[in-house]
DNA sequence: ATAAAATCCTACTAATTCGATAGGAATTAT
DNA sequence: ATAATTCCTATCGAATTAGTAGGATTTTAT
């Protein structure tokens, strides 16, 4: 499961890609309010995703965060394995991680390995093609079927 | 990343598959020693797939255990369920573990579910179709693909 | 200049989980 | 009987997680 780090900052991403898209910094406690987060976790969340190269801030009075980035450039595999690490279920599949199995007889031969391999690559591709833009326009086309089918009624 | 139990128990499970396939109950030191597994901690994990149903046993001087079901009907999924919990990486788009994400404003139109929802079903049927038999296959190929490989050279 | 308001940074803490061990009870073949 | 095995409960240390505290730093507005 995503750690509650990773399930914030995803939340915040999103909605600074909705609020900030006039490129004015949004403060940290609007988002802490707006989405439930609790101040000062977020402040850490928000501080590491600007490390990492997503965010950026102002600072003073006025100052805030905003995306460094477009929304499309941002994908949920990479603010997961900023928080939580590989994505592989197993060390001997991650890209970034990798990390031979102790235990393993022949890496080679695995079939455990092998299994855990396809499952990587297909996890990989669908949280890579999962940007704040797709987040977004995915909510918006439920929100649509929504109204459908409430009219409908 | 899976748990040291899960990885564990599957290294446990595919050897009893192997070893076990007459029917006579393996001891658990053999399993320990060949599978390099700390002996006490896999009394336990044994036990527990033993209690979910998926191994037998027999007890004193000839005991040991053995697959209660056939290769075939054991599957990845079914293992990793049992000792880290739920597949899915949110607790709203899990089954048999669903819980309301408290932070979320409307689940039905939630792009960040939906998208988890999607790697979610992907992930299960992976793992579901990946049977002990089916990982057993695997490694099988791939061991003959690598003598090919070596006496090529 | 100064105060106010924001981010930035370090350190700490309580609770939980994980990996593993200890010791003995129960069971069974010889 | 006894030897060898599984079964069961309790415990432990280390790591991780979620969150807090407090103040340093930076910037703007007055």
């Amino acid at each position: 499961m995503l750690s509650k780090r990773t399930k914030y900052a995803i939340n915040a991403l999103v909605y600074l890609a909705r609020e900030g898209s006039d490129g004015e910094p949004v403060q940290i406690s609007r988002v802490a309010e707006s989405e439930h987060i609790p101040r000062k976790f977020l402040e850490a969340i928000l501080l590491e995703l600007k490390h990492a190269g997503m965010l950026n801030s102002r600072k003073g009075k006025t100052g805030g965060y905003y995306l460094q980035k477009t929304p499309e450039e941002i994908n949920i595999a990479d603010v997961m394995r900023l928080f939580d690490g590989p994505i592989a279920l197993l060390p001997c599949v991650a890209y970034k991680y990798y990390e031979r199995c102790e235990e393993c007889k022949d890496e080679e031969t695995c079939g455990i390995r092998s299994v855990f391999s396809d499952v990587r690559s297909q996890t990989v591709q669908m949280l890579k093609n999962a940007t704040l833009f797709e987040i977004i326009q995915r909510s918006e086309k439920l929100k649509k079927e929504t109204k459908k089918k409430v009219s409908k009624k």
